[in-house]
RNA sequence: GUUCCCAUAGCUCAGUGGAUAGAGCGUUGGUCUCCGAAGCCAAAGGCCCAGGUUCGACUCCUGGUGGGAACACCA
């Protein structure tokens, strides 16, 4: 079953060939002047020049001709020349009761006839680094795409991508040589077995790699010394790698940690460094095809276009040293994820300030023929969550924050207000906690996520953890408390059943919000953005509650009537919660 | 310097070339003897500037102004 608008888009296109016009000016929208319409088309407006007619004129044929569609309880023409349609009864409530009646926890929305492969690449987190905020946004933006993609029936897979085959890695490596010079990983010439217990644990590397980093930048010595450990760790120097392999295997063990308090979860948990064995031949073919060349010692792939309206940089292949950067494993990851997925599309959830990288791996990689024309690759950039200062957000003391201690902070203040409003007060401790926890995350992602993924944002605690307004724990209020209700009806043996015409307004206006969800998700999906989903999970509880303050359910002694409203209210709670499940939010039963 | 992104209400943000530009916070005032008031209702308040394209521009184009970011051997 294809959507609504759709449908109505297809209806009054068949309207304007009845008529004599072309099919395409049969697009209707939802009208945003809901006192006079339901959907409205624009067409007659636009077909009034190639067709040399009065767009009203053109308005009236067509209105005349849906007017005799049993789907319309109205069809009118105002303004300029726009089709104003109001749905019928019979309509509404054949739509929406199929809704309302699917079985499959879909709330009626169809997968996608053509099913693609889609991978989205989100993490970007580091090893042997912690998790701080500005890998929250491409954990929670990509964590919402990668869901919405799988909903509509695509065959998806999310990658963490993890960084761990950069200089950061030379860093760390030659600041503990500095502090433990006797450890055998330093010892070249040694050839047993490594201790298969690591030398540090996830709170050393915590502390190294800030101090590793700060003696790189300080120290040009420091600096060529990590670059060269980089490079034997790269060709594969054994004591190097066998700590690296410690750093990894305890830094997956933390991230994982991480994104699940999160909510955000991974399918493949590779990185950089898996592509290694890739990466030689990829580089020789590259040099065979012509795509790469020498240039002052490094080895490149220039990329620059005719058409460029600035000096674009190569893709930088193999450095002077021997070593390889991101663009290098980005471009490797490629070869791989063709070999192993063949993917329609591949999204990559990174900042911003990345746009040019991903314009040359992207170029880099068609241009050689790595990635065909047919697979898509996107970047599909966020801003940056910032400071009061509109600066990329730090700690009162400078610091870049954890995502540990952003995580808690959040999570405490939830609980502060659940125990201000005396929620859950005679619940147990461990269910007060989890739901602490869903309360705060949920503030956190909709404060993030309801920003349009391109632009920079303010963090602001006090804004964020506020459950009053726009927030993550207003929507799951709506939730909870419309569970609450059905629950209480359930005790008393009332069932949910048909939903009848509506009753008011209000609950007229409901229904209209839930019969756009397939479009609604086509969109967010198709602009990657989240944010709809956010705009359309509030308008819906706004809606639900605005119907809930006119019609008291419980008490109703019409029971067909009531019947229907739990049908309504069981319908919105599973669209709100399936929604926010879309934004990686989940909804405790009870709060 | 060049390129990219951004500029909408006091503040934080939405807005798919269409009618009267929407929310939240804050301010002011209503609203619980009835299903959970974390709610609902109402008031006041706005598209950076100048051109252009279009029947129609917050939206597209050009040029300003102001802010942010990126600019081969960090990622």
């Amino acid at each position: 079953m294809s959507s609504l608008k759709e449908q109505l888009s297809q209806l009054t296109a068949d309207a304007f060939v009845a008529c004599g016009y072309d099919a395409k000016y049969g697009n209707v929208a939802v009208s945003q002047r809901r006192e006079l319409a339901d959907y409205q088309c624009n067409g007659a407006l636009q077909a009034a020049k190639p067709y040399k007619k009065k767009p009203r004129d053109i308005a009236q044929e067509v209105a005349a001709k849906l007017s005799e569609d049993a789907s319309f309880a109205e069809v009118s023409i105002a303004g300029p020349g726009f089709v104003n349609l109001r749905l019928s009864e019979q309509f509404l409530s054949s739509h929406i009761n199929h809704m309302a009646g699917d079985e499959n926890g879909r709330c009626g929305v169809p997968t996608s006839q053509e099913p693609l492969s889609i991978i989205v690449d989100y993490g970007g987190a580091n090893i042997a680094k912690p998790l701080h905020v500005g890998h929250l946004r491409a954990a929670i933006i990509g964590e919402s795409l990668k869901r919405l993609c799988v909903f509509l029936g695509h065959k998806t897979l999310g990658d963490v991508h993890l960084g761990d085959w950069g200089l950061q890695m030379g860093q760390i490596i030659m600041e503990l040589e500095r502090r433990n010079p006797d450890w055998v990983y330093f010892d070249a010439s040694f050839e047993g077995e490594y201790p298969s217990e690591s030398p540090v644990t996830i709170d050393d590397l915590q502390e190294i790699y800030p101090a590793a980093s700060a003696r790189s930048k300080s120290d040009p010595e420091a600096k060529a010394a990590a670059q060269q450990a980089t490079s034997e760790l790269q060709s594969g120097r054994r004591g190097y790698m066998a700590l690296w392999q410690h750093f990894f295997d305890i830094s997956v063990g933390d991230l994982k940690h991480n994104y699940s308090q999160l909510d955000v979860h991974f399918d493949l948990w590779l990185g950089e460094s898996h592509t290694q064995p890739l990466v030689a031949d990829m580089v020789q073919q590259l040099i065979d095809d012509g795509h790469a060349i020498y240039s002052d010692g490094a080895l490149i792939v220039p990329v620059a276009e005719e058409s460029d309206k600035k000096d674009m940089p190569p893709l930088m292949l193999v450095k002077s040293n021997e070593s390889i950067g991101y663009g290098t494993t980005d471009l490797a990851t490629l070869v791989q994820r063709m070999r192993d997925y063949d993917p329609d599309e591949i999204l990559y959830v990174v900042d911003g300030r990345q746009q040019e990288h991903f314009k040359q791996v992207f170029r880099a990689a068609y241009n050689s023929g790595i990635v065909p024309e047919s697979t898509k690759l996107e970047h599909n950039y966020f801003g940056t969550m910032n400071g009061k200062d509109r600066k990329p957000f730090k700690t009162r003391e400078g610091d870049v924050m954890r995502l540990d201690d952003l995580i808690q902070m959040i999570m405490s203040k939830a609980e502060e207000r659940l125990e201000e409003i005396d929620a859950a007060a005679d619940y147990d401790a461990t269910e007060k906690q989890e739901i602490a926890r869903q309360v705060g995350i949920a503030a956190l992602k909709f404060a993030d996520l309801v920003n349009h993924r391109t632009g920079d944002y303010v963090f602001d605690l006090e804004r964020f953890s506020s459950f009053e307004g726009r927030t993550g724990p207003y929507l799951l209020y709506a939730a909870v408390r419309t569970r609450s209700i059905l629950r209480k009806a359930a005790d008393q043996g009332l069932q949910a059943g048909d939903i009848i015409a509506a009753a008011s307004d209000e609950e007229r206006e409901l229904q209209l919000k839930l019969l756009e969800l397939t479009d609604l998700l086509r969109f967010a999906s198709e602009t990657r953005a989240p944010n709809h989903l956010c705009e359309y999970a509030y308008s819906l509880a706004g809606a639900f509650n605005r119907f809930y303050a006119q019609h008291h359910i419980i008490n109703e002694e019409n029971k067909a009537q009531q019947a229907s409203w739990l049908g309504l209210s069981q319908l919105t709670v599973d669209v709100l919660v399936l929604v926010l499940d879309l934004l990686g939010i989940s909804v405790p039963e009870r709060m």
